[in-house]
DNA sequence: GTACGTGCAAAGGTTTTGCATTACA
DNA sequence: TGTAATGCAAAACCTTTGCACGTAC
């Protein structure tokens, strides 16, 4: 009677929880990301329950874990493809649109099994941009001056 | 009268024998692969040289930093344009042949600043693909037995 | 000579694990 | 009821940092 069942996999509270608070999340959220989330409910959720629900959602094919931010896994709900942009200024990742499947060559394609691409960019996003135009404009001034 | 000098940074014995171990190499070393490499010319190097020499080269743009195997960051002299595999059964990277710039609309191009872009695969190298398919057949034989 | 690199050890941050307890199916 | 999940704490890893000493330029 859930939505969440066909998952298959045993819908604990706080499974429920972590669900709840992926379902349609755009923002690439840690592990951190997602305890903290769910702290709110569940005061005494741990980090074990987190991880291990989190490969579970993983290996049955209900989520993405992107390495496209160095410093720490982030996670996607969306399994549709699609590519990222990680800013390295405000260390948040984008969605990119646009399609990059990837072309391979046929000897590739017999010789090895692939079972994920993916498009990684690295960069600034709009508004860190604008801000660091905004800063340069300034330094700029500030050495004229 | 170096071949390294045109890098900027000053040669120490130990980063010679890190710009020795990197060049050329296709291996995509971790930072443990490079220390241990180094190691047996230099019993009292550090993981702290290691990690700022290679933070060096990165910021000097000889050196790409992947993040192609999730469990740590792996290290490639090669950086011009190409792609990499990760093979999830033995952790080997693997270089793939083959264009794959990935094209961006418009509007993306004029709100983001885009440094970089990687496309990642992962699956099965030729090597481990083999074993698997063999690994496979036995277990079918001794099911059916 | 001086700014920068080295090496050691300790610390920091993320992720994993062991185990007794609890609860879904 | 039995299998699987939870929570806590500790550990495992990878990476970074502080600091005294040493060295390339």
């Amino acid at each position: 009677m859930n939505k969440y069942r066909d998952i298959g996999f045993k819908l604990t509270p706080q499974r429920l929880a972590i669900l709840d608070y992926l379902e349609g999340n755009q923002q690439h959220p840690s592990a951190e990301d997602i305890y903290r989330a769910v702290l709110k409910t569940f005061p005494t959720i741990s980090f074990a329950t987190v991880y291990t629900t989190l490969a579970a959602l993983k290996q049955k094919g209900k989520l993405l874990e992107l390495s496209t931010d160095p410093s720490k896994k982030r996670y996607d709900p969306d399994t549709s493809c699609h590519s990222h942009l990680f800013c390295v200024s405000c260390k948040r990742v984008f969605d990119m649109p646009g399609e990059h499947t990837p072309v391979l060559p046929e000897s590739v394609k017999r010789d090895f099994s692939i079972t994920r691409s993916h498009v990684e960019f690295h960069g600034l996003c709009a508004g860190c941009k604008k801000n660091k135009s905004e800063t340069s404009k300034e330094v700029a001034h500030v050495h004229r001056s």
